[in-house]
DNA sequence: TAGTATCGGTACGCCCCCGTTCCGTTACTC
DNA sequence: GAGTAACGGAACGGGGGCGTACCGATACTA
């Protein structure tokens, strides 16, 4: 009983490299992202992360769990919705906040791979629809705030104020590649404030 | 000189068999949407049809060729924009026509694939951009009479009154599901009639 | 009737990926 | 130094798709 239920030791034998955790989880956003889900190899992975595929089987039993990992491992649920004082800085704190998201992570990158895949994949779709949530709850609350404020008319339908100023950024991303300059963020602010305000 | 530049003549042979060119290109359609473009293959695409394999490769040399057909095909570009006599009626009518199109044409279950497989293939990335530039030509004359009318503000982004109405229809349908019922397209032309309405 | 091009079916060579297994080497613990 | 488990590299069997080629049968023209 001596070792039994100590503080964890570490594990006899040569460690696990961190540096080829890291590596191979860029390499499957990256590939994911350029190819798709069906297109993604484990050979392409390992070869772009510069490490063996016997390395990354370590790791990962199969090609989904290895995306369904690397989709989760970059994206920062749990963040507290935006408090500036003001409605509409709150509301445009949530666009800029997203439209930065889209453009400067690689969730931009993944975003269209996952709306296609999310429809034949339960797992990614699980991971890619609570994600969607904790991000819609964020944006929730900054509305119901608005409404105690009087920012908001009290008869809004809260899902339908979300999906005002939060839409136009995913149509521009996914649709029409419009860009997503300052200009167009101030802009659909104001049209939410002016569509739902009191 | 007797047969030259006359009318055109049947070919000797054989001919086509139309029902199998409706049967592939229906049949690709839907394998398409399906599994997406790089899970695709010809040999399912021919059995979903009823036909042999033969018989695609007859038609289309190889499996891009075939897709981007079928993509262009399905789509009914050119339609005139609507008149209603009012502007909310004619907005209305475009995002009811918006979803119709995407909750009942082919063009609904294949968007999802194509935004995610537009970004990797400049052949389906032209003929997706050219269904999405006539689609808002009718949207941004109807916004243009709009203005002329006075129910739009002379000052106003035509791209951002189109995205007003058309981002939150893509937006459901790509990124939450959620419902695209009656109630929910009244509350958009409302939105954006009160957003940008003089 | 002769000629032609389609039809479905089958098979082929080629290439690629999956997931596993084996090496010899390296890093870390006891 | 002994033991352990990771490392890179290479190879394997199995499976599957691409695009081509051939077959006998069929449909249509002249």
């Amino acid at each position: 009983m001596s070792t039994r239920l100590e503080a964890p030791r570490r594990a006899p034998g040569r460690p696990r490299s961190l540096e080829a955790d890291e590596a191979i989880l860029e390499a499957t956003v990256d590939v994911f992202a350029e190819v798709g889900l069906e297109a993604l190899t484990m050979e392409g992975v390992a070869a772009r992360a510069g490490v063996s595929k016997n390395t990354v089987y370590r790791r990962f039993p199969n090609k989904l769990d290895l995306v369904v990992s690397a989709v989760r491992c970059y994206t920062n649920v749990g963040a507290p919705p935006p408090d500036t004082g003001t409605t509409r800085g709150d509301v445009q704190a949530l666009v800029d906040d997203l439209v930065a998201i889209v453009t400067a992570t690689p969730m931009g990158r993944m975003l269209p791979i996952l709306v296609a895949a999310r429809t034949r994949t339960p797992e990614l779709d699980l991971a890619y629809s609570e994600i969607v949530a904790d991000k819609r709850a964020r944006s929730a609350a900054v509305v119901r705030r608005g409404i105690t404020r009087g920012d908001f008319r009290t008869d809004v339908d809260i899902d339908l104020v979300v999906d005002a100023f939060v839409s136009p950024v995913f149509y521009r991303l996914l649709v029409t590649n419009a860009p997503l300059d300052e200009a167009f963020r101030t802009a659909v602010v104001d049209a939410a404030l002016r569509a739902f305000g009191a």
